[in-house]
DNA sequence: GTAGGGTTAG
């Protein structure tokens, strides 16, 4: 009957004949009759089979034609299959057919129990190939590792298609070990012939950071002359991956040019990162040429890779053309303009892309938030690029590690300690994976980033805790400079010295480079220590020598001008193959300190013939020069001119500035009708300028003014309250002192110690007001009591003014001997050689008393002594300062 | 029938 209605009826039919031999618990024998049928005539359509075929208790008994179910590719139709060909004896003729099948419903564990049991064929290793290269795409290099070594222990021999996959997911872990003994396989197995097979060689290497393997791989194949463009593209990218740039695009060229090998897509967008990276413009559009003419433009790689390319070198309005003409554009392509408008300062214009992209419909992902971010950050819009990190969590954008990079940047740059420490929640629940035994790259550059944030957030103790929790193998060489570079600025500087030199006993492998270099120069030139200053530039010149990179020398400058030796400031720069602004500012700034004017005249006119063009931070500079080297009319003349001749608008500093130089210069009249004529607010340095010659002329008025505007603007600020005091105290207005004194006792605001350190012979030795922690504390003072007394013969007489108390004037005597300054002064005369200069550095602004009677000392001694105030330098030899009175 | 080289954020 059943027959009869296969010959003659409809799927329905046949639907229904079934479901009634169900309904009537009709005779096994029937069921299984009416799903063969079924399957006969209507092999895929049958879902409702499909569900019946799971069940193996009916399955068991069916036979079912093996072409019906040849070309199905769901599970339950490989079950099906599997079972039908066990039962008819076909398991061996149909296991390539059922392993695809398999595979192409991702149940490779039974995939694999089939090829466990078929004998090794070199035509059945496509399908390890399949599995292999499965694992791959998913991402699971590990599991391509466990798949091969499975073939291989099962007796299967890998072939010319197994191995290119099976060295990327070398290159994936980026694991040179095992690339290197797969490379030797593949030598021992006669693959070498094979291009595929060595091209991947090549790229393996290039990926694990093995470039010179890579190279010789490469010279390999030319030298048998099979490469091809392939083996071209992989040498050049392995370049790019070692940022070697420059002979990536000496490789192209000599491809191009004397292979005469024409680029293709992968070739242009290996090459054009290359012309960015380096800003090599010129080459950029010859490459950009190429792509129009061979028509490559239109594909959407190289369109993007052109459009970073011109962001890259700085020309946003190429980008933008060649970006509004692109037939195709995808997220890549936005994010490359919204990155190069970001990176370029233009932030409006980014933001305006970015607000196309949402109105367009275009997925906004993980890379486009974060260029966003970063271009907040570095604009110091710290809170802003918060804000687009909360929206972009709320959009669900994941954030990944550049996100929390940038991020923590944006914290740094508005000192946001709270949002840092979200961030680093955040991180702590999201992104780090802190299982492992050590951290991974990523996690370290997390790590680096947290570091860096809070040693900048002024908790470089928190900082020290995250960075010993880094284990010393671990530790790279941004981790240790982010932590010395903490030191440096906003730690004590003497533990970046120290970091730096342990960092040379822990770890011999590992290299400072120009940005750990300049973090160890900058807490020199704070400490002004000249001789570790001087190792750091022996170990720049031994090790990087003819390449003193711009970044470095300027430190140089700095700190050999801050630690007193303006001289080999000029030294240096006169050596450096190429300058930048800074550069010429660092030494100008330098011989200002030094009082030096003339030589930072000189050297304005010397930058202005290169030519420069003089910005507010050059004008900043000299003005500061003037004000120290009293040349007043100098100083007038270039507050007058830098608005009128060179159209830089005067700020708040530069009118600082100019106070500065009518106060030092006693006019003080000129230095209030200046402060009125400000078009902005003044700003509490222009107080501070005000009240310091406020305190140097004794004018108690016009003090009293400027302190309280001081104070009205920051109230927290010790130096103020201290001049304003010594002002009172100059005047004899004793209650005026209690009452500031009393102020700052229930305010909780602390006069900063006086502080002075002096370079001995065998290290630094500190001083504070009164120290007697010194082993040779005795001597000290008994050296010092002796100059005392021999400079009083000569005509000094102890300014007591300076003691800030309100007692009898020997007392305030005894007191003002014991400052740090002459403290540091008594232990160099005791302990350095006859003649040697004495190098001191204070915290704060020398003492008036003290800066008598240095002088005088100068006089009797032979040695000179150059000292560090917080506001300039002074060089003291035969009874005068270089200063002359302008400090 | 499978394979090698690739763009954007720090």
């Amino acid at each position: 009957m059943i027959k009869d209605r296969v010959r003659t009826e409809t799927y329905r039919d046949a639907i229904m004949q079934h479901q009634s031999s169900i309904a009537g618990k009709q005779l096994h024998h029937r069921y299984r009759c009416s799903i063969s049928m079924l399957l006969r005539c209507f092999p895929i359509k049958s879902k409702l089979l499909q569900s019946q075929f799971t069940n193996t208790r009916l399955l068991s008994c069916a036979t079912i034609p093996i072409t019906a179910l040849k070309e199905c590719n769901s599970l339950a139709h490989a079950k099906l299959l599997h079972q039908q060909s066990i039962m008819q004896g076909l398991l061996f003729h149909l296991a390539t057919n059922l392993i695809g099948t398999y595979i192409a419903s991702n149940s490779t564990a039974y995939a694999i129990l089939l090829l466990e049991r078929l004998p090794p064929s070199p035509s059945s290793v496509f399908w390890w190939n399949q599995l292999i290269r499965r694992a791959l795409h998913l991402g699971s290099p590990r599991d391509v590792f466990t798949l091969y070594r499975q073939m291989k222990s099962l007796g299967w021999t890998p072939d010319h298609y197994t191995f290119p996959f099976v060295f990327k997911a070398c290159a994936n872990l980026s694991s040179l070990s095992l690339g290197a003994s797969l490379h030797a396989t593949v030598s021992r197995s006669g693959f070498a012939s094979n291009v595929f097979v060595c091209n991947a060689v090549v790229s393996m290497y290039g990926k694990c950071g093995a470039l010179r393997h890579a190279h010789n791989m490469f010279d390999d194949l030319c030298h048998r002359g099979i490469q091809d463009l392939v083996s071209w593209n992989s040498v050049v990218s392995a370049y790019m991956w070692a940022s070697d740039a420059n002979t990536a695009l000496a490789l192209f060229h000599k491809m191009t040019t004397r292979h005469l090998m024409s680029p293709d897509v992968i070739s242009l967008v290996n090459i054009l990162p290359a012309c960015a990276s380096l800003a090599a413009s010129l080459r950029g559009r010859q490459v950009h040429g190429f792509s129009i003419r061979s028509g490559l433009v239109d594909d959407v790689f190289v369109g993007n890779a052109v459009v970073d390319m011109y962001a890259k070198c700085g020309k946003m309005e190429e980008a933008n053309k060649v970006f509004q003409r692109m037939k195709f554009k995808d997220v890549v392509s936005w994010n490359a303009m919204v990155t190069g408008y970001s990176q370029a300062g233009r932030l409006e214009h980014a933001l305006s892309l970015f607000e196309r992209m949402t109105e367009e419909n275009i997925e906004l992902d993980v890379v486009t938030w974060t260029a966003v971010i970063t271009g907040y950050a570095q604009r110091g819009q710290g809170c802003e690029a918060l804000d687009v990190f909360r929206q972009m969590c709320d959009c669900g954008s994941r954030p990944n590690v550049v996100t929390l990079v940038s991020l923590l940047s944006a914290c740094v740059s508005v000192g946001a300690l709270l949002h840092g420490k979200e961030t680093h929640c955040y991180a702590i629940k999201f992104i780090l994976n802190l299982d492992g035994p050590d951290p991974g790259a990523d996690d370290l550059k997390v790590i680096n980033g947290l570091i860096d944030m809070y040693a900048k957030c002024q908790s470089t103790e928190v900082a020290r805790k995250m960075f010993d929790s880094v284990s010393p193998k671990d530790r790279d060489v941004v981790t240790w400079t982010v932590m010395i570079g903490g030191y440096a600025q906003h730690g004590d500087a003497n533990n970046a010295l120290q970091l730096f030199s342990g960092m040379f006993k822990m770890d011999k492998s590992i290299k400072p480079n120009d940005f750990t270099l300049s973090c160890a120069l900058v807490a020199c030139a704070r400490l002004a220590a000249l001789r570790f200053g001087r190792q750091v530039h022996a170990y720049v010149l031994r090790n990087f020598y003819g390449s003193v990179m711009l970044f470095v020398a300027n430190c140089l400058i700095d700190m050999y001008s801050k630690s007193g030796d303006v001289d080999t400031a000029q030294i240096v720069f006169d050596n450096m193959p190429q300058r930048n602004a800074v550069s010429w500012t660092s030494l100008m700034t330098g011989y200002g300190m030094h009082g030096r004017g003339e030589d930072a005249l000189r050297v304005f006119d010397e930058m202005r013939k290169v030519p420069l063009v003089p910005d507010g931070i050059t004008f900043l500079v000299v003005l500061y020069a003037c004000s120290h080297s009293g040349m007043v009319d100098h100083g007038i003349n270039f507050f007058n001119r830098m608005s009128k001749d060179f159209g830089v608008d005067p700020g708040p500093e530069h009118y600082a500035c100019m106070v500065d130089l009518w106060g030092r210069a006693g006019r003080l009249g000129e230095a209030m009708k200046l402060i009125n004529e400000m078009p902005m607010e003044p700003t509490p340095v222009v107080w501070v300028a005000l009240l310091s010659a406020c305190r140097l002329h004794s004018n108690v008025e016009l003090g009293e003014f400027a302190a309280n505007r001081l104070l009205e603007l920051e109230s927290g600020n010790d130096g103020s309250y201290t001049l304003l005091s010594n002002i009172y105290a100059n005047a004899r207005r004793w209650k005026d002192v209690a009452r500031i004194r009393y102020t700052m006792k229930r305010t909780g605001i602390k006069k900063r110690p006086g502080c002075s350190w002096i370079q001995g012979r065998k290290g630094v030795a500190t001083f504070y007001v009164g120290d007697r922690s010194h082993p040779q504390s005795q001597q000290i003072y008994e050296t010092l009591a002796d100059l005392i007394q021999r400079i009083k013969a000569i005509g000094y007489v102890p300014q007591t003014s300076f003691a800030l108390h309100d007692v009898d004037d020997e007392e305030k005597g005894d007191l003002l001997f014991e400052h740090s300054e002459k403290l540091a002064l008594a232990y160099g005369i005791l302990t350095l050689h006859p003649r040697a200069p004495i190098r001191i550095t204070k915290n704060l602004r020398i003492c008036g008393d003290c800066h008598s009677a240095i002088t005088y000392i100068s006089k009797i001694i032979e040695h000179e002594i150059i000292l560090r105030d917080s506001s300039r330098f002074h060089h003291f030899k035969n009874g005068s300062c270089s200063c002359k009175g302008y400090w």
